[in-house]
Order: structure tokens, then sequence, then C-alpha cells
DNA sequence: GTAACTGTACCGTCCGGACGGTATGGAGTC
DNA sequence: GACTCCATACCGTCCGGACGGTACAGTTAC
């Protein structure tokens, strides 16, 4: 069996084979974990080693530096966007509908690097704002292709961020808002989006 | 000319006599207008203090813990949400419309405050997320009464939100929405409003 | 034997908070 | 109306702990 260099298996991850969670990804995962459930400042270097299972050393091993880190999420997320955007560019049931389906909270691994890097921007991250410049503006574009009207693509944007707006708050009412039946507002889109 | 002590004056305040802005006011708002440019990490006590023009010693006179400042700044965003929601009640437009068109981001006060609670529930600070909960559950409220179909109200909540995202995320992208055409987009409420 | 760690010990900085001052300006007393 | 007393409204410094990061000597697994 070949031995494989922390990048080689980094490599590998992003072309696509599964393998079994290494370290290094169990501390990426928990590191988001902890942005998510706790915000940046709950998300420590000390903390992010323990609830990898692993030791502060180890966590220094394979991110230098907690920056290191943050890009790491970052880039994370840039992958998963471009698959994504991929995905909904070619989604049959239009970009717009796609948009707000997938906008809703799944425990995907997207939607967790997304929130984590939201709670990046939210402390300043410049790196953060502008990863999520990028993946938005992309939405924007496959939305604003699929929506004759700019003014309901506009609108159906706006839904679309209102239910991440959700997604990246913890309290109750979020669960009624977001709990609720996906049909009905993709319904709405439907409206929007064929004018009146 | 009469004395006035610390809660004299608050309560003066709080009854709407305009007065020379306190160093306790002065202290708020520069702990807010840190939240919102750079989150809550970058809001320090000494950061605070500084920007307010007062010492350290001096803070800590007016707010005995940084919680005291988080709660000072909470309890100013529910009052002026309080009369918000009451502008927003008897709005002749109607809520759902008045909703969404304050949504955009003014330099009012209350956005102000708003952005900074935001952060404080990026940090997970429980008391903020209540409060937004509290807000939003008002606001939910009343578009609920305003909208006839359930699914619109939804719909509507959800632009709004949208705005508000936008309003607490800086970045270049957020300008080309939000700057846009805001009669538009309550042509675009007005349809979801009216049904099919 | 090398990559992938563990574990510990340590450093400098920053942050929240405690604390001891100080200036001012009434209130009460005679 | 001078004197004491005291509350208000601050200032400036110090301390303990947490956090990011360094260093390095061992240990395990392939």
């Amino acid at each position: 069996m070949m031995s494989m260099t922390a990048e080689a298996v980094e490599n590998a991850r992003v072309e696509g084979m599964s393998r079994p969670p290494t370290a290094r990804e169990k501390i990426l995962d928990a590191y988001a974990a902890l942005l998510r459930s706790d915000g940046e400042r709950a998300a420590t270097m000390d903390a992010t080693a323990a609830l990898a299972g692993v030791s502060k050393g180890g966590l220094l091993y394979h991110f230098p530096s907690k920056d290191a880190l943050a890009e790491a999420v970052i880039e994370r997320l840039l992958d998963a966007a471009q698959q994504d955007s991929e995905r909904m560019e070619a989604a049959p049931e239009g970009a717009a509908r796609y948009y707000v389906r997938t906008s809703t909270v799944e425990e995907t691994e997207f939607d967790s690097f997304y929130q984590a890097v939201v709670r990046l921007a939210a402390g300043a991250h410049a790196p953060a704002v502008a990863a999520l410049d990028q993946v938005h503006g992309d939405w924007e574009r496959l939305v604003r292709e699929d929506v004759a009207d700019p003014h309901a693509a506009e609108a159906i944007m706006l839904i679309g961020e209102g239910l991440y707006y959700h997604s990246t708050m913890p309290g109750t009412w979020s669960r009624s808002l977001v709990g609720s039946d996906i049909g009905a507002l993709l319904e709405q889109v439907d409206r929007l989006k064929e004018g009146h």
C-alpha cells in the first residue's frame, strides 16, 4: 500500500474517492461544527482538537495556524458550491426552484460548511466574505438566467437567502417557518417566475 | 436647576426627552458599532471604551460586565422593535409592504441595533437569540394578519429576512441587490399577496 | 524508517474584570 | 455660608486566565 502525504490525501478526497475519515477531516469537521453551534469565539484550537479527538500537537501538524483552518473550511465550501452550481444549472425543475428547494436546512455537508463560513464572515473574516460573495454571485447568475423577469428573480433570490438566514440562526421561530411545507413555497416561486 | 441621578437620566431617555449624549449612550453606540462592523470578537471592552472616548474604568462604571453591555443593547433593540411593530400594525400600506420596505438597509437606530444583536446571536448569545425570536415572531404575526394566504405570507417573510441577511453581511453582492429598486420588489410582494 | 500522530511544557498577548484613586457638586448641619 | 459628608461619574493600572502558537521528545502503524 502506498504511503500518502497530507497533500496526496487531500487530492484523493477532491477526486471523489471515499476514504475512511482521516484526522485531518475530523479536525475540519469539528472546527466547522463548533463554528456552527457556538460561533467563531468558541471555535478555539483547543476546543477543535478536543472535539476531533486529537491532541493540539496533532491539530497543528495538519493546520499550522488558525487561519489555515479557516482557509481549509472556505476551500471545502467553494468545492461543494462548484458542484452545487453544476447541479443547479442542470436541474430539470429550473435553477430557481432548485435554489429555493436546496436552501432549506438539510444536513448536507454543503450546508454544514456554508453555515460555518457565514459565522466566519460574521467575524469580518475577509476571505470568508469573499467566498460567500462568489457563491451568491453564482447562484444569482443562474437564477437570473432561469427567470425572465429580473425583479421576480430578485424576489426569488431573497426568498432563498431568507431561508439561509433561518438556517444560520439558532432559535425556535426558525423551525416553525423552515419546517413548513416546501411544496407550498415552491408554488409561490412558480407564481413569481411566471409573472402575472 | 434640578439634580438628576443616573436613574432619572435613564428615565428621561426612556420617556423620549432628547438630551445631550451621555457617556452611557456613547458607550452603547460604540459597542453596537463595533459589533456591526467587526463582529463580536472585535467588540472588546477596551475597543468599546476607546471608540466611545471613555476610559475602561468609566465603561465599567456604567456597565459592570460585558454581559451587561449586551443586555443593554438587546433592551434597546426590543424598545425600538416595540415602536416599529406599532407603526407596522398601523401602516396604511399594510404590514407586508411596510415590513419589506423597512427591511432594506436604512441608517436608522433600529437597524443599527438589530444588526448588532444579530452579531451577538451569531456568537450563540442566548438572550440575543431570544430577542430576535421575539422580534421576528411579532413581525410574522402581523404579516400573517395582513396576508390572507399563509403560504404567500411565508414567502413575504422570507423576502424580508433575505433583505436583513444582506444588511448584516458585508461584501459587494449585497449592494447590487439591496441597492435596486424597492418599488419593483414591493410589486412582487403585491403579486404574492393578491394570490393568483 | 517514515508519516502520522501524542503529550507536555512553555511563551507572549489579549481580554475581562477588579480595584484604588480623583474631581465635582449638591445635602445637611451649625 | 463655611464645613463636613457622600454619591456620582469617571480615570488608570494591575491581575489571572485563556488563547494562539512554538518546540520537541516520544510512540504507533504501515
